[in-house]
DNA sequence: TAGGTTTGGGTAATCGATTGCATTTTAGGA
DNA sequence: TCCTAAAATGCAATCGATTACCCAAACCTA
C-alpha cells in the first residue's frame, strides 16, 4: 500500500517510456530540455527515489564499504571508523561495520558475508592469523574488490596498507625517558608474533643500545592488554635489582595498573619511575596524574585509509598499485614521564 | 574476468534451469534428492555465493539495518553500537553506521540515504529537533519502515523506544548524596529543552523536596557537556554561601572537570564536597580518584533495542506494536562520593 | 488400460534501473 | 515541397534470483 514510485509510475504519468525517464534523471544529452524538466517536477512531486538496490545490481556498484575491527567500543577503532565514515560519507558510500573479536573464524566469516554484500570496498584491522592460500582474503584479492589494511597489516603483495611506525614510536618514548634521567627502563609489551608489539620491542631495545644502555631480558615483560596484566608485571619488576625508575609500555591499560601497583608500594611517579604509556586513550590525560603515551592519530588514519581506498576504486588503469602508508606517531609528553622541570 | 559464478552457470553444467538450481538451493520440496543434492555439490565446487543485492531486490529485504547516532566516538554510543550488531548478526542483518554530529540537516539526509538504501528498518538516538509533519521521520513511518528510537526518544505515537530512567537515575543519584550527608547539592545539568536532561533536573529536585530540603536555582548550572564548562560551572558553584557540599552532574566529562576546579582550589573531593557523574564512561573508574557515576547499561541497551526491531519485523499481523522499553539506570558508587566509611 | 494423481521440472514474469540499438520525429537545406 | 541528418524517444535485453503457473512423465487404482 505504500508502494515506493518507480520510474515507471513516473514514465506511465508521462505517458513516456521507462527509459525516457531513466535517461533524463541521469541528465543524458540526448533527452530534450523540455521532458527532462518535466520529468524532474513529475520525479520531485511524486516523491521519486531511486532505488539503490536496483541500481547496484545492474551497476554491480553497491556503495558500501565494509570495516572490520576486533571491536567497535574502543575508543582506537571507533575513532578510526569516525575518520573512515566521514571521508566516505561525502562521496555517498556507507560503511558496514562488523566486529570480529579477535576469533579468526568470526573475521573468515565477516569476509564472507561482505563480500557476499557486494561490497565495494573492504578495511580491515586484520587478525594475526597465518593466511594459507586458500584463505578468503586472496578470494579477495582474486575477485579484485579493494582491500586495505590499517593498524595492523599483513605484507601481501600488491595490497596497501595505512599503519603508524610503531618501531619510531617506540623508540622515541624509550629515548625520551632516556632523556629524563632513567638509567634502569624496563618494557612492559605484547605477544611478539604480532607485528605491531614486535616493532615496539625493537625500537625499545634499539633506543637502550644506541644510547649505550644494555639491554636485559629481566627487564621486559609480555602480557596482554589488561588493566590487571600490567599490575603483575609491575609486581614482578619492582622486585628486580635495581629497580627500574622507568617503563614504556605497549599499552595504556597495561601502564595504568602498573602505575596503580607501584602506587600501592610507595613508589612515586614520575620521582621513582616515570611512565609511558601507547595509544592516547581518552583517560590518559583526564587522570589527575596524566600520563604520557604515544598517539595512533586514529582519526587520520581512518580518514587516510579511507583516501588510499578511492584512489583504488577510481584507478581505470588496471595497475595495480600497492600503497604503504606509515604514519608518523606523536608522543603526548605528560606529567607521568617528567622527572625534570 | 572474475565473475562471480550464478545460478545460471550451474544450470547451464547440468544442462537443467536456473528456476531448479534456485529452488533446490532453497530447499524447495518440489526437486528430488538426487537432483537437489548434485546441485548442492555442483554450487560448492563452482564457489557459488548468492548475490545478496538481487535476492534483496527481488525480496524487497536488504538485510541491513542503519543506526544513526550522534558521533561513533563516545564509549557509550559505540557500546550501543557493539550491542546492536551483536543481536543482530546471528540473524544475518548487516549494521550500517551514521553520524550526524547533532546536526538535523545531515540526521534527514542520513534517514533519507537509509531509506534508499532500503534498510529493513533503522534505529537512532534522535535529535532534539521539533519534527513538523513533513519531516522525514513521518516519511518513514508511512513506509511502514521499523523505526526504534535508544536513548534519545521522540514521543511519536506507534514508535518503539528503548530509554533509560533518567527522573530514577537522577533521584538516586541525588539521594545517594543525601544520604552521604550532603546538605546543599547542587546540579550540573544541560539543556533542559532536551529530554534526557530534563528529566534529570526533575529528578534531583525531587529527590532534595521529597528530603525536606529547599531547592535553589542558584545551585543549578546548565552547561553543554565539556570538560571546560565543568570547570566555569565548579567556579560560579564555589563562589556561592553556602559552597556545595555536594554536586550531581548530569555529564562525566563536566563533573570532571568541576573536580579539576575544585581540587586546584582546595576542596577536597569527597570531604568538603562529593560529587557524582552520569553516563559511567571508562575514565571514571580508572582514575586516582574514582568517579560515582550513572551507569546507563548501553549494551543492553544496544541489544534490547535490536531485540525490539526483530520483533517488529517479525510481526506478521497488522497491528502496530508500540513498545517503550525503560531501563534501570544503576548508580556506579566510587570513592568521590563517600563521606562515610 | 483409460483416467486420475503425484512428482519433478520448465517457462516466463518480476523486482527497478540502465543502455545498445532501432525507430520516429524534427529541423534544416536545397 | 522533398530529402536527409540530427535530435529525441522507444524497444528490449540485462543484472541475479525467485515463484506462480503450466506441462510431462510416472505411478496408481479400478
Amino acid at each position: 500500500m505504500n508502494k515506493k514510485t518507480t520510474i515507471y509510475d513516473i514514465a506511465k504519468k508521462l505517458d513516456i517510456t521507462a527509459a525516457t525517464v531513466s535517461r533524463a534523471l541521469n541528465n543524458n544529452p540526448k533527452i530534450s530540455k523540455a521532458t527532462r524538466e518535466l520529468v524532474l517536477k513529475t520525479a520531485q512531486k511524486m516523491n521519486y527515489e531511486p532505488n539503490k538496490l536496483a541500481v547496484a545490481l545492474k551497476s554491480g556498484k553497491s556503495n558500501n564499504v565494509g570495516v572490520i575491527v576486533p571491536r567497535i567500543d574502543r575508543n582506537f577503532f571507533s575513532t578510526v571508523i569516525r575518520g573512515i565514515e566521514e571521508e566516505l560519507h561525502p562521496h555517498g558510500y556507507h560503511v558496514i561495520i562488523c566486529q570480529t573479536h579477535n576469533d579468526q573464524d568470526l573475521e573468515a566469516k565477516n569476509l564472507e558475508a561482505l563480500l557476499n554484500a557486494q561490497v565495494d570496498g573492504i578495511m580491515i584491522s586484520a587478525s594475526n592469523v597465518a593466511l594459507d592460500e586458500n584463505h578468503i582474503i586472496h578470494k579477495i584479492i582474486q575477485k579484485n574488490v579493494p582491500l586495505i589494511f590499517f593498524d595492523r597489516k599483513k605484507n601481501i603483495p600488491g595490497v596497501s596498507s595505512v599503519t603508524i611506525n610503531d618501531y619510531e614510536a617506540a623508540y622515541n618514548a624509550t629515548k625520551h625517558l632516556i632523556d629524563q634521567g632513567c638509567q634502569n627502563i624496563a618494557h612492559i609489551g605484547g605477544d611478539r608474533s604480532i607485528e605491531i608489539y614486535d616493532e615496539r620491542f625493537s625500537g625499545y631495545k634499539q633506543a637502550l643500545i644506541d644510547n649505550g644502555f644494555e639491554y636485559n631480558e629481566d627487564y621486559v615483560e609480555l602480557v596482554r592488554s589488561k588493566v590487571e596484566e600490567g599490575k603483575k608485571a609491575a609486581k614482578k619488576l619492582m622486585k628486580l635489582n635495581p629497580k627500574p625508575d622507568g617503563i614504556f609500555s605497549s599499552s595504556d591499560p597495561v601502564i595504568l595498573g602498573a602505575i596503580q601497583e607501584m602506587t600501592s608500594q610507595g613508589v612515586k611517579i614520575p620521582e621513582d619511575c616515570a611512565v609511558v604509556g601507547f595509544s592516547n586513550e581518552p583517560f590518559t590525560k583526564f587522570m589527575e596524574l596524566p600520563i604520557t603515551s604515544v598517539d595512533q592519530s586514529p582519526l587520520e588514519m581512518g580518514k587516510i585509509t579511507a583516501q588510499v581506498f578511492l584512489e583504488q576504486v577510481n584507478n581505470t588503469n588496471n595497475v595495480k598499485v600497492e600503497k604503504k602508508v606509515v604514519l608518523s606517531p606523536e608522543l603526548m609528553i605528560r606529567k607521568s614521564s617528567l622527572k625534570k622541570g
